[in-house]
DNA sequence: TCGTGACTTCAACGAAAGTTGAACCAAGCA
DNA sequence: TGCTTGGTTCAACTTTCGTTGAAGTCACGA
């Protein structure tokens, strides 16, 4: 989970999702979508391909990346059940702190 | 918003979000749910700070912390914003590729 | 006012990540 | 077979992050 959200904190793969987004999207044209050395962004598709949030395929002399929806479903669902709020979840705020309580201005 | 997706990226910070989704938390309890060093807790209790992701309250010796429901808001909404797919979104899986269509086994 | 406890900050170190330039594959075409 | 194009990998470098130990701050109580 951890390596997944690591890969969308960078601006530069997060703006490679963003065009992404859009649909499928062949390397030359996501270049221009995202303006680094061609090398740099081979480098950063191959973090989001290793965290399972894009997938690619070879057609004939280009490669096709797109955005894989499990990679994504799978991360909300960690962060979920991790504890983090979500969209329209609600935060509790109540404090459970049994050893500072006592002998201290308590709520 | 990516130092946001960034302070979330971190094992020992997911952690401490972890905890702090069951209510507020003094610093002395998120040490025994989150086993790190003192200072080392502080260090990343200072990023999910910094990120906005957290907010504290001094309590005489004590610091409480709790999650902060407007940085989360914000950081779903900008990442959808910026085309990530989010929990019940759809993915496009359309291909446009003006310049490599051409002359190419097109789909 | 002195000591103690809770927590934070500072300086330093090792380990990663991001970036760059060059070399390298893979596919198509002459 | 050799050239060209699209894309990736490699090696080296710089920067940044995570961790550690020591020092510092803040609040309370004797």
């Amino acid at each position: 989970m951890s390596e997944r959200l690591f890969a969308l904190a960078d601006p530069v793969r997060l703006a490679v999702v963003g065009a992404l987004a859009g649909g499928e999207r062949c390397v030359c044209v996501l270049q221009e979508q995202v303006a680094v050395a061609p090398n740099l962004l081979s480098y950063h598709l191959r973090v989001l391909r290793e965290a399972g949030l894009v997938c690619t395929t070879r057609r004939g002399r280009w490669v096709d990346y797109r955005l894989d929806p499990d990679g994504f479903a799978t991360l909300w669902r960690a962060l979920s059940g991790a504890g983090v709020p979500m969209p329209g979840e609600a935060v509790r705020s109540d404090r459970a702190c049994a050893s500072c309580d006592e002998g201290s201005a308590g709520r």
